[in-house]
DNA sequence: ACCGGTTGTGCAACTAGTTGCACAACCAGG
DNA sequence: CCTGGTTGTGCAACTAGTTGCACAACCGGT
């Protein structure tokens, strides 16, 4: 149930039609937590007969016509009770992770150039956070609400940092082993 | 479609049962790959139903006896096909990430504590992967498996590290927050 | 005026994981 | 012996996210 309050979030900090939305799952919002225009389109129409937004009344609701949605007060509480809830962190679950358990099982065989180009897409999405810190948070703009995004942006950059640093040493680990154990047995 | 993936990887580790396989699941491969006994008895009757893992022909398979599992060639050649496929990385998606962009909107109240809790969760179960890691992985045993399979490890040990890390620093955030601010707008 | 790509919105079917419940066998204690 | 907890197996319904497709409007060039 997180789709939802993301986009109560996403509207609460600019009122915006599903493709704007979309656009913007793409960028900041979609960092830790994606989603299609298809899943948005669904949302907005639940949380509008939920009566937690509603469109705004400027634009005409034509098909192929813009409709931007705000929230309503309703939508404002239902997402401060959500964010205040305690909530178990959701069971780990990593595919990658999962691979290399099983490659000890049958063998290494086509998995080291799948973990080369992971940490490529690591590095490029390293090098693309660290540049909107740059951008979004110079050290002198500091409101809370700068520190808390800031605080967001930073686990972003640590994790991708954990991975590149992962990556590359599992990387040489496999340099290392046997040559029979590299294809599989 | 990993938990087959993640299935046969424990039963070629070890024949078993589903309640072992459970159990297992609850410790070792749980630790990347989580899952139900439900989910687990349903998967293996799909993957005896293609042929890919067989019931043990020493156990009487009645109800409430003990069935245990072996993976076939087929299920093995699965696995490998499957471990050596690329495959992107899924796109991220943390709850606690998006609540905490929430309150940069709604207000911190309520937040702050279930950061302590989820700080006190990653804890310990640092705590716990350090003690595998010494019980399981002393410096001389060194075969190739164990290599892979500490790495997996490591890469447990590494993300709780970060999340402990980074819950601190979000917490002695909060902790410097005007108060107007925590108590949500 | 017509045509083809882009913008914007949306439905429907599918997949994977979760939750709730049921039920047989076995084993210990009254 | 029978009762109540534990072990072991499993079905069914639900939830959330993904994939594939459709279709209207608008905009540029020909």
């Amino acid at each position: 149930m997180s789709l939802p309050h993301a986009i109560l979030t996403a509207l609460l900090e600019k009122p915006s039609s599903g493709l704007e939305l979309t656009r913007r799952f793409d960028k900041s919002i979609g960092y830790f937590w994606s989603a299609t225009h298809q899943q948005i389109y669904r949302e907005l129409g639940r949380l509008e007969a939920d009566g937690l937004i509603r469109a705004l009344p400027t634009a005409q609701p034509a098909r192929g016509q813009k409709k931007s949605y705000e929230v309503l007060p309703a939508g404002r509480a239902e997402l401060a009770g959500w964010t205040a809830a305690a909530r178990d962190p959701k069971p780990q679950r990593d595919v990658l992770l999962l691979r290399l358990r099983a490659a000890a099982v049958v063998g290494t065989a086509g998995l080291e150039a799948d973990l080369r180009r992971h940490l490529e897409l690591h590095r490029r999405q390293l090098a693309e956070y660290q540049e909107i810190e740059k951008r979004d948070f110079p050290p002198d703009r500091d409101t809370p609400q700068d520190r808390l995004r800031h605080l967001v942006l930073r686990a972003g950059i640590d994790l991708e940092t954990f991975w590149t640093g992962w990556l590359t040493g599992a990387l040489a680990e496999f340099a290392e082993l046997p040559e029979e154990e590299r294809a599989g047995d």
